[in-house]
DNA sequence: AAATTCACTGTAAACGATTACATACATCAT
DNA sequence: ATGATGTATGTAATCGTTTACAGTGAATTT
């Protein structure tokens, strides 16, 4: 095996000895270049080259009072639709000065994390969140230890009015969904509705309510299916459909797993989709297009969503110039995405 | 609105002088109780407590010369594959006093990025990559600037002896699909493989081949198919082999994704899957069970694979006390994970 | 010619922990 | 009584930056 001799890493003061300089010189050429002249400027990057000096982020987050890194709270990693947007958050923050952090909450609930601590220990000077289902005690601790406002919603939320969050239109998206069944005839439509106190849920049901009532149909209680966001549930929502005397002849799904669930098991058991039951999803992942059928569903642009929530953040953390009116960024903002139906091969007709 | 008063942060001077000691008796009342008296400590502990002190990262960090972080490079952080094993990953470490760095690889080629950065100026101590194309140069960079011992691969690999990697066991894998293709009684197998340059690519094709020779088959060229690991791929090898004359009575996959492309594909041409061709994916992702038809595929055991290499990297970061033989660990290490066969309803036997 | 301004650069004090070394006291063997 | 040993604590140097402040000439103003 070859040897290879290695080389203690050069510190600013190294640098500075090999240019001749002060390490006051060295730190400013590589942080406010336009403060030295043209020549020293040159003279102390060419003694950073040959030193492969590389400025140590310990030292400096010490000094600076910036970690130079953002925390991303996912719910659940292993959830193509928030890893996607966690491709585009860090896509965003690759071409900057921050280190993307990651946590799962899924197996870390509040009683064994301690979110505020990440920025208490300078680790982080500001997070994102695609869980909204923070304690209220965390998000107390967040404004009693001054982070508040260094924090984004993306996707979910909680109702804090001085936390910005970036989200779908889920209010028309779930209008949308029941309208595209409505005119290829259906009628009696089922809704697969997630967790009770999920805000999602909320957003969700009120679209749909919208739509029915606009439409002049009822709203069946019975074939409103409790559950979440999961294939499990999906595969239990199906079960109870299939146990009806009276069935749909058209569920929307709080997710396209949900809805893959569904068809799964509803295919499995002899019932077709779409000729005796359409089905339509919500986010639009990869998958949906080549699954079979095609699914229906309602695109999340979650390359926007992710994109979004990472540039404002980054306003956030470091603000424009001063003369910019200060009452634009104090309050609380909302982004909102807009969403569209993509209608492919899990919807048609009902039976006549 | 409510408000709120933003209370500084506590030093470590502040608890020493809250408790009546020195500032290293604060500090080691944290990190070596077991130096302290009964007393001492517990007068300490309830300063700490009373104060809501925190230690402060970057200023640890710069004294010990340990980040307290390790960085995860992943190839797609938006492929659900690579995500399951980042949620497993971030596991292990949300348990220990490391946070966990993302990078993705796919938006960065090497030419834009520089990982032995992220080590020298002490933002990481290790890192686990899940790519295996990383260049030679970054791999001799890593050897010379002394970090090569901190790095694990998991999935995938670089052929460097000195970095140790965790693995499905992928001939066996690709052995055991052909294996039941031809018990159901197929003899027309075509394979849908990776790219030329991946050690996957290698191995799968290296186990197929095995088997084939074992059952006396000939491995036709025609029906290698080169792709890679994607839906769009399976889209692609599906139009290939509907242009066939001659077609294959099933295809071994390189990953479920291409399964899923290619079942897609098959299905709206009018291709039946099993009846016309059977299908096998790899990987065995969430999704594959409540695929329609349920695919039959080769299971990586993702958890296992995520686990294994971050208890790997730790065991590396902080080496056990040095009574342990010391050959042991410096030699490369390879971890071999199983794999096995999953039957669904993708295969079947050919028509008769 | 003196005073003022300007453009650069250097000196040294932080930032907030950890830890080598020194010290103090109690205990114990001789 | 004396020195040795051990236990518990404190003092102060150190990690590697950034930046407030001070200083130095040269250019410009009065």
């Amino acid at each position: 095996m070859r040897e290879f001799r290695v080389q203690k890493a050069a510190r600013i003061q190294d640098v500075a000895r090999a240019a001749g300089v002060s390490t006051a010189t060295v730190s400013r050429a590589l942080s406010s270049p336009e403060l030295l002249s043209e020549s020293t400027r040159k003279l102390v990057l060419e003694a950073v080259r040959s030193t492969g000096y590389r400025a140590n982020k310990a030292a400096r987050t010490l000094r600076t009072q910036k970690a130079g890194a953002v925390l991303v709270l996912v719910p659940n990693l292993g959830n193509p639709f928030f890893s996607k947007i966690l491709a585009s958050l860090s896509d965003v923050f690759m071409g900057t000065d921050y280190s993307v952090l990651i946590a799962d909450t899924e197996e870390h609930p509040p009683s064994d994390r301690n979110l505020v601590d990440y920025f208490r220990d300078s680790r982080i000077d500001g997070m994102i969140s695609l869980d909204g289902a923070l304690t209220a005690q965390e998000m107390r601790d967040f404004h009693e230890h001054g982070v508040a406002d260094r924090i984004v919603f993306a996707c979910e939320w909680v109702s804090d009015p001085a936390v910005p969050s970036v989200r779908s239109d889920i209010i028309k998206g779930a209008r949308v969904a029941v309208r595209h069944l409505h005119e290829l005839g259906h009628r009696k439509i089922a809704h697969v509705i997630g967790p009770e106190d999920n805000v999602l849920s909320h957003a969700r049901r009120q679209g749909a309510l919208e739509a029915f009532s606009q439409l002049g149909l009822p709203m069946e209680p019975r074939w409103m299916i409790r559950g979440d966001f999961s294939l499990e549930c999906g595969r239990a929502a199906a079960k109870r459909i299939l146990a009806m005397d009276d069935r749909p002849t058209a569920v929307c799904c709080s997710s396209d797993q949900v809805a893959f669930g569904l068809v799964s098991t509803l295919t499995s058991e002899g019932v077709k989709v779409p000729e005796d039951i359409s089905v339509v999803g919500f986010d639009d992942i990869e998958l949906s297009e080549y699954y079979v059928p095609a699914l229906t569903t309602v695109r999340q642009n979650r390359a926007a969503l992710g994109e979004r929530a990472a540039t404002l953040l980054m306003e956030r953390l470091s603000p424009p110039p001063a003369d910019t009116d200060p009452k634009k960024t104090s309050a609380g903002t909302l982004v909102m995405v807009d969403v569209e139906l993509v209608a492919r091969a899990s919807t048609a007709p009902p039976r006549a």
